[in-house]
RNA sequence: CGGGGAGUAGCGCAGUCUGGUAGCGCACCUGCUUUGGGAGCAGGGGGCCGGAGGUUCGAAUCCUCUCUCCCCGACCA
């Protein structure tokens, strides 16, 4: 994609209604541009981010053995009245009524839409187990928005539901999305750590929320040192294996690692050595949830047994906010010039400056490089404007692409350019085809 | 929903107290000069001053009502 052409409309100053990194960032960096109170559009380069992330999460979803389906956003008052939620959500569901004067609402979730279809359309216990999910929009009124996508009104979610005969297959598709969810986060380059989470008045421990550290995060949190450790991406899994599933989760589970709202000083202090101790700040972006028969029971969703008698299907439900991680993997992840994105998510894998357009041989090597890298598989930005250094600089610098290949007159009469990687991990001055081959050839993450 | 603040050009702001034909910086357009970290000079375009009423010869400015947005708190993927 040439700059030029591309649509990116960096601002030079913050927005006054941007307080977070995460926040200012995207509106400057012409990612997101917000319509009214936590409602956004998605320019083009904030859409790239949102589809990567996306991917990642459905990739993931199928591999541990969900199916991919998509459920509207508006839905009908009357499977809410059943399971009873209707009137305990309250303001922050979004009401609506059509011209006939049917009651409708904005999906905030999706626990009755899925039952009400399992339960309309699964018979027998051969049926289960089931795993199904979606990436949707949802819409949640909340009283005060606020932090860009991080709190939004509006925001892209995906989530998962899962159907068993009984509690101990229940715990096996728990576990699954539970591996899942740590190879998700990990992918995108993210420190997630599984922590102990409200189980409301279902009760049980078969609750957590995942917490991506970052300085700026919204919560405190306390974990044991070794869970920033364990390398779940480096692993083989086996999704068929419950016996490794339940081996990975427990060594995350038998290390103390909770928020500020279940933090306990005393079990933290006899529990974790002191050097091992770690508090810090994160951002949920993901829970997973058993809840039994919570919405089966009253919405009628069972399936026969194999002893003939009628069962009511084990619920869980796991959720993780697609538009967030945008927010998050910024708040994790900059600095004062602008975003570092991780190469898993990055709008663009590498970006080619060049420094003095019109000028022939800078013209030629950067197309060179464009087509090369084209050729390779990599999705290049290439800054083609007829722009000062500077202002190309710090533009590359506040979208952030992990490659960046400079080109200018002074290099290229000795045949060299600059690589660098954003994150500042590599600086180097090249002859421009080692340069290329080693971009062509870098991991994209 | 309680408390605070703000709506003036795309963005950041001044002007409001003390009414008198709307301004600055950046961005944008044209030309020339520049070109390895947000260039210089010259010229130019762009505003029903959030909206509705009112007071006045005259309202961005005073009065009334209203809408929206932001921050802190309570609440949340």
């Amino acid at each position: 994609m040439r700059l030029s052409r591309f649509y990116l409309p960096t601002l030079k100053e913050t927005p006054k209604e941007a307080e977070i990194a995460s926040h200012r960032l995207m509106l400057r960096a012409g990612m997101i541009r917000q319509s009214s109170a936590g409602i956004y559009s998605w320019l083009p380069l904030g859409f790239r981010v949102l589809r990567r992330i996306e991917q990642i999460v459905r990739e993931e979803q199928d591999r541990a053995g969900a199916q991919e389906m998509l459920m509207p956003t508006i839905q009908p008052a009357e499977i809410w009245r059943e399971s009873g939620r209707y009137d305990d959500y309250g303001p922050e569901m979004l009401r609506i009524t059509d011209r006939h004067e049917r009651e409708l609402l904005y999906g905030p979730t999706n626990e009755e839409m899925i039952t009400e279809i399992f339960a309309a359309t699964a018979r027998s216990y051969r049926d289960l187990p089931k795993m199904l999910y979606h990436i949707q929009w949802k819409f949640r009124d909340e009283v005060r928005p606020r932090f860009g996508v991080m709190r939004g009104r509006e925001f892209l979610m995906k989530d998962c539901y899962s159907f068993d005969l009984d509690y101990e297959g229940a715990v096996r598709s728990y576990n699954k999305m539970f591996v899942s969810y740590l190879r998700t986060f990990a992918r995108m380059g993210l420190k997630a750590i599984p922590m102990e989470a409200d189980t409301g008045p279902i009760g049980g421990d078969l609750s957590h929320e995942f917490i991506v550290l970052a300085p700026t995060g919204e919560s405190a949190v306390f974990c044991d040192r070794n869970c920033l450790d364990i390398d779940v991406l480096s692993e083989d899994i086996d999704y068929g294996d419950d016996g490794a599933l339940a081996a990975i989760i427990n060594r995350f589970t038998t290390l103390y690692a909770r928020t500020e709202e279940k933090h306990d000083t005393a079990a933290f202090e006899s529990r974790v050595a002191k050097d091992r101790r770690y508090e810090g700040r994160g951002i949920e972006v993901g829970q997973v949830f058993y809840f039994g028969t919570k919405y089966s029971k009253p919405m009628g969703a069972e399936v026969i047994g194999p002893d003939g008698q009628p069962a009511t299907v084990e619920m869980g439900s796991y959720g993780i906010g697609v538009s967030r991680l945008v927010g998050a993997i910024i708040e994790a992840s900059h600095d004062d010039a602008g975003i570092i994105w991780p190469d898993a998510v990055a709008p663009f894998d590498a970006e080619i400056i060049n420094l003095r357009p019109g000028d022939e041989a800078c013209d030629a090597a950067c197309m060179e490089a464009y087509a090369r890298l084209g050729a390779a598989g990599r999705d290049v930005l290439y800054d083609d404007r007829d722009e000062r250094p500077g202002v190309k600089f710090a533009d590359a610098d506040l979208i952030g692409i992990p490659w960046r290949l400079v080109i200018g007159p002074r290099g290229i009469k000795d045949g060299k350019v600059e690589l660098k990687r954003r994150d500042g991990t590599v600086a180097d001055e090249v002859a421009l085809s080692a340069a290329l081959d080693r971009l062509a050839t870098a991991p994209r993450g």
